[in-house]
DNA sequence: AAAAAAC
């Protein structure tokens, strides 16, 4: 990585918009992983460091190169937008000039070459003759947009009474009220409305949308992609996650318009078919994938970009039909993407911006040898040459060590919860033994009031059929979503939930992250995950928008390896905690356990960033070290893996002290984050894509 | 151990 020695003395950090350090009313709220912070704020990171504003990090350097290659012209910095009003926005001219008027803009060339290279080539000679009158078009550097069209708008965006569409209802004021924590490198102020130097088009669409302002995420994401730097973001979904990627890329890609085509291949002269996205989105689920698509349909509108999805479990023949029409953003599930790439079909080429949405599961042992072979194996611009944004409700911090490996000098966002955070959501765990689910789920679902959709979560796909039958013979409306359903079923099961009609859902894992469902009351967690991250997107799925929601956990002895995580997770939302869950917790302990990994949350709900708290594990507790190493649950992928677990975790060591008072020195090197060093060796053999 | 993700 090109920042491998990141100093943490240099690190700006900002509590921005949160007024922590000082007059903060206390009735003012404030969620519990930010609550924390409070008492933490004195340790020396606190003062919102003057930013040198003056000295521009080399790391700009390596931005603007990227930026540059931009249609192979130099633009000067443009002067009308994010950073000459507000000083940082920007640095080191990472933000490209707004470039209108420049001759060297490629014309609508998104793919293959245009309309040129396409077998419709006789629509280029009849001079961009667009069968539909909505697209909008690029050319000699201006943006022409498309004719408004009442029936496609309809179909995007809803009408303002269709509460089961999208999120207009948001209680928005609510939104001044969550706090977000930026650190990193001369990070851009927030913004607090959609206006200039955002796009007048995308801004017309955001209107369309009826987003009125910015969430909290999208008030810091839009200048800090604007300005061109990296981001991981911590946000709860439902937090405005994916327009806070969506509308700055956008807002660009708008202001920019197209890329050139790879000279290499216009050398070739004929019948290029292949796209060049500038944007590639990436998500662990088809359904998730499917749902980003459906907003960027929207934000697009009307525009010059294009665009286009491709999943698994669906006709192949008919995604390559629609990439070829068009691709200019391109969200994609990882299997089917490489799949295109190898067809060559798509080309990374052009990438500009590169996202990946939930990442902290596409970083994780399943996915982390897919997205390294899309993004450092195939032909995908490196670090330096493009923007790379990472978002989620949780980032452990192994996962945070290895996204190193694919952001440059990034900011770190965390986000509280939109309608006064996880606290709007009542988690109730019940002991239940294996054999006695069954009853108590009925016992709940005939208590309960029907209002409301019900998630009921199980661990295996197995269950997720039984248990759907089970209910369904049980005269319940249920249904089920799993990984061994086809396509098919699976969109059609997830339609019956959303619209009611199936009031009750079976899922597995596939349904737990990302998934945008307005009107979940109940999510049951039928199996307890192994992961308490996997239970915290759960729940994510209810309580949305500003709404409350319940959650429900059945807890048994064969779940004791998340009791100590479940307990922070509880305290810190405020939730009351079972005296079992502290019973089982002690005989684990004693039972020589202790906590299998270091969740490098940090009693944060959301996640915080490892560069401030390099040695923190995450643990809460001293506990002896030495042991760490043996324990890891998760078999070489876990903290524990690294230097026996480095000593006695101690509760968030000053800042600065980068680790050697506290115990981290036992790992060797755990001190500098400086090399590849202290990345346990599992993560470097797994790079390979074999 | 299971889940997700390509054919």
């Amino acid at each position: 990585m090109n920042n491998g020695s990141y100093d943490n003395d240099s690190l700006d950090q900002r509590f921005a918009g949160m007024g922590l350090n000082n007059d903060t009313p206390r009735s003012k709220y404030v969620p519990p992983h930010m609550r924390s912070r409070q008492s933490r704020s004195n340790d020396g990171g606190a003062p919102p460091a003057a930013a040198p504003a003056a000295a521009a990090p080399a790391g700009g350097a390596g931005a603007s190169a990227g930026w540059s290659a931009w249609n192979n012209s130099d633009r000067p910095p443009r002067n009308d937008s994010w950073n000459s009003s507000r000083s940082d926005y920007s640095r080191g001219g990472g933000y490209g000039g707004a470039g209108r008027g420049g001759g060297s803009f490629y014309e609508r060339g998104s793919y293959g070459g245009g309309y040129r290279n396409n077998r419709r080539g006789n629509e280029e000679s009849a001079g961009y003759a667009r069968r539909d009158e909505s697209r909008g078009y690029w050319k000699e550097g201006v943006h022409h947009i498309g004719n408004p069209n009442p029936r496609t708008e309809r179909e995007l965006f809803g009408s303002a009474d269709d509460s089961d569409r999208q999120h207009t209802g948001i209680n928005f004021e609510k939104y001044d009220d969550i706090p977000v924590e930026a650190s990193g490198h001369e990070c851009p102020e927030g913004i607090t409305t959609f206006g200039p130097p955002l796009d007048s088009h995308l801004m017309s669409n955001i209107e369309l949308a009826r987003y009125t302002v910015p969430t909290p995420v999208q008030k810091y994401s839009i200048p800090i992609v604007g300005a061109g730097r990296d981001l991981m973001a911590c946000a709860q979904t439902g937090s405005g996650k994916t327009g806070g990627f969506l509308f700055p890329v956008l807002s660009e890609l708008f202001a920019k318009g197209p890329l050139e085509q790879p000279a290499e291949d216009q050398s070739r002269g004929y019948r290029s078919r292949k796209a060049y996205p500038t944007v590639l989105i990436l998500a662990p689920t088809r359904e998730l994938v499917s749902q980003i698509f459906d907003e960027a349909k929207k934000f697009a509108y009307r525009s010059w970009v294009r665009p286009a999805v491709v999943y698994g479990g669906a006709d192949i023949g008919s995604q390559i039909r629609q990439i070829e029409r068009g691709c200019d953003l391109l969200v994609a599930t990882p299997g089917r993407l490489v799949d295109l790439i190898e067809r060559a079909r798509i080309s990374l080429a052009n990438i500009r911006y590169l996202v990946l949405d939930e990442a902290d599961r596409m970083l994780d042992m399943g996915f982390e040898p897919q997205i390294r072979r899309i993004v450092e194996k195939e032909d995908m611009p490196g670090v330096d040459d493009r923007v790379t944004l990472m978002f989620s409700a949780t980032f452990p911090r192994d996962i945070q060590y290895l996204a190193r490996d694919f952001l440059k000098d990034y900011i770190f966002l965390s986000v509280g919860r939109v309608g006064s955070t996880s606290e709007n959501i009542t988690q109730k765990v019940e002991y239940v033994e294996d054999e006695d689910k069954r009853s108590v789920l009925l016992d709940i679902l005939h208590s309960t009031e029907v209002q409301g959709l019900t998630l009921i979560f199980v661990e295996t796909k197995r269950m997720a059929d039984m248990l759907s039958d089970f209910l369904i013979s049980n005269n319940f409306p249920a249904t089920s979503i799993h990984g061994d359903r086809s396509q098919r079923e699976r969109e059609r099961a997830l339609d019956s939930f959303r619209t009611g009609r199936t009031p009750i859902m079976v899922a597995t894992a596939v349904a737990a992250r990302g998934l945008d469902i307005a009107n979940v009351s109940h999510v049951i967690s039928y199996d307890l995950p192994s992961d308490v991250d996997d239970y915290v997107h759960r729940i994510g799925r209810t309580g949305r928008a500003g709404n409350t929601g319940l959650a429900t956990a059945f807890f048994n002895r064969g779940n004791k390896n998340i009791v100590n995580d479940l307990i922070d997770i509880l305290k810190e939302a405020n939730q009351e905690v079972p005296s079992f869950l502290e019973s089982v917790s002690r005989e684990t302990r004693s039972f020589g356990g202790g906590r299998g990994r270091g969740r490098g949350r940090g009693g944060n709900f959301g996640g915080r960033d490892f560069r401030k708290y390099p040695t923190s594990g995450g643990d809460n507790f001293n506990r002896a070290g030495g042991g760490g190493g043996g324990y890891g649950s998760q078999g070489g992928y876990n903290d524990g893996g690294y230097g026996g677990g480095g000593g006695g975790y101690n509760n968030y060591p000053p800042l600065n002290n980068g680790g050697g008072g506290s115990g981290g020195g036992s790992s060797g090197g755990k001190s500098s984050y400086a090399s590849r060093g202290d990345v346990p060796m599992q993560y470097q053999t797994k790079t390979s894509w074999f």
